[in-house]
DNA sequence: AACTTAACGGACCGATGGTCCGTTTATCAA
DNA sequence: TTGATAAACGGACCATCGGTCCGTTAAGTT
């Protein structure tokens, strides 16, 4: 890649992370915007990210990563804590991060096209099946997943952090602790 | 409300399900989509509705109406298997409804705004206090309701509908049984 | 039948995502 | 250093879409 090109794409991301980060509504942050924040034309923009969505997924996942990788897997760490470490450090991510976050599960897609969430969903699952047994492990992860939506931590944005976290919590707790017998039919 | 109003306000409600029904990605239903095929100007479609999300809102309610009906609650049935009822009842709407709920569900402000929202939120608190106590119930609530994200169906829409009743089976069963002691510090 | 006014409808507007192409410039070989 | 090449640039341009406006139509009323 060309030197210029490697210099623009920085600032193209930087540009947009703080204009997402300053967004009340990222909806709001147009791709011209962006480019003038930059200095750069739009051409530019579309031509290294594609388009909207892959400007935001890029500036995501690049975030995201930091996050990823502050979380290597610990063999000494007990399964069941591991967990609860992970959603506790996603949620933390989430607040520090929601506008772009916002902006993210709303584009194109949905959340699901990100490579990050099958890394997170299949370490999730990994961990609860040594925790608790493969059964249905996979959508327990997918669920767990789903309790950190940004836009539902947007919508308990007036909780105190405390009450966030006591009830993420108690779902991982109880999505570990396995519940009751699995195949009773309803009756 | 004068007569050709209310036809009118029929015919595009009809038009407006029929287009949902019928997209792979509602996102590409237009307001002029809608009014061509409801055989009404576009103004109409404005002034009864007042923005595209308020037209998705009013159709996704009407049908959510006819589930919240259909889920009255029952004194005689346990709390337990009244939540267990409704989440999957909420995920076969879900599924049949998918193209209309993820229009929805990204529609301006989240599916926070929608009053069905909070009657379905306080209900399920209500039930999960009664069944296993009010620690965190409220978020607890959330977190089922956020299991059935449309997004989230959608991309598990390859799962056998069996495999995907025993996840929220197993999620329900999880959430119910409380898990360990709550005030316990980490480490 | 005459009148009032709610309702209509489609031309119109502004914003936005995305494209196109003439121009600039990094890179590299001679 | 210079000249050739193609990658990269940038901003005018386009299409689409949500939403508004206002002259026209017709429902309801007396």
């Amino acid at each position: 890649m060309r030197a210029d090109a490697v210099r623009n794409r920085e600032a193209v991301l930087r540009a947009a992370g703080r204009l997402f980060d300053a967004a009340d509504d990222p909806e709001r942050v147009s791709m011209d915007d962006v480019a003038a924040a930059a200095g750069v034309g739009k051409g530019t923009l579309f031509r290294r990210f594609g388009d909207r969505a892959g400007l935001i997924r890029a500036l995501y996942e690049e975030r995201a990563e930091r996050l990823y990788a502050s979380l290597e897997p610990d063999p000494g760490r007990p399964a069941a804590d591991a967990v609860g470490d992970l959603m506790s450090a996603l949620l933390r991510f989430k607040i520090e991060n929601r506008a772009l976050a916002r902006a993210f599960e709303n584009a194109g897609g949905g959340p699901y096209t990100a490579s990050g969430y099958d890394r997170l969903h299949s370490r999730l699952t990994g961990l609860m099946t040594e925790a608790r047994g493969p059964d249905s492990a996979d959508f327990l992860a997918h669920a767990l997943l789903a309790g950190v939506r940004s836009d539902l931590v947007e919508h308990l944005g007036d909780w105190p952090e405390e009450r966030l976290r006591a009830g993420m919590a108690a779902l991982v707790r109880s999505v570990l602790s396995g519940g009751g017998s699995p195949g009773r039919p309803e009756r």
